[in-house]
DNA sequence: GTGACACGCAACCGATGGTTGCAGGAGGGT
DNA sequence: ACCCTCCTGCAACCATCGGTTGCGTGTCAC
């Protein structure tokens, strides 16, 4: 059997956390932020996001350049590419197994039919 | 435009953690399984496993049924059915938004060749 | 009844998501 | 040049959570 997806802990967790996922799709529509500028538009404080936003850097889902007295944070597309495929990856399996699990099922209950 | 894909937290939270993801995968293997039984085929005590279970449970993800001396746990297929389904659709939200940045990115570019 | 096994509860520890507070550097107006 | 504003980074602090150990209790088997 193989074994379950293999998957990158670093790179879920990263994605694990509804905040970040929240501040990805913030990247994501406007392009580019900062942490005071995503501060803004979430429920929490510019230090949380400027937490989250090393924690994404370090997963390598999102890339930040100085730029004059602020700091611009952008979606790495190929990383968040390999998120997403790791989802699909994860659900792809649960979603095989459940098949699995319901197709015994139905051959018990044809069994204990006869 | 529709707004991020509406996402259980508390199912996400539940499934965003590793330990509790590889437990499902030997609940789904194993067909039924208990605290012990499951601390027994991984590194975390079964205190660890126990709180755990007592998280999916409340998520629903699982069902925990007192058999004497024991409790089994079954996984409830409905609930993980959501579970995949809510991967896929944050994965298929961000996957779009990759392409309509890529397209706006492309529309740019020939403007800009004018 | 006694021993073995599975469970639940409680206390404790380290990491993490969150806050407030403060010092410092880059820009803009006068 | 100077000051004011604004964005950043660093530090201290708190709550929650994943994990551990320890202990008391209940159920099965002999």
């Amino acid at each position: 059997m193989t074994a379950v997806a293999e998957v990158d802990d670093d790179l879920w967790s990263a994605i694990g956390d509804p905040t970040r996922r929240r501040m990805l799709d913030l990247l994501l529509v406007d392009g580019v932020g900062t942490a005071t500028s995503l501060s803004r538009q979430m429920p929490v404080t510019r230090q949380a996001v400027a937490k989250h936003l090393g924690v994404l850097d370090r997963a390598g889902l999102v890339r930040g350049t100085p730029d004059g007295r602020e700091r611009r944070y952008r979606v790495d597309d190929v990383q968040l590419a390999r998120a997403v495929a790791q989802l699909a990856s994860v659900g792809s399996a649960w979603d095989a197994r459940l098949q699995r699990i319901k197709r015994i099922a139905e051959a018990i209950q044809r069994q204990q039919q006869d």
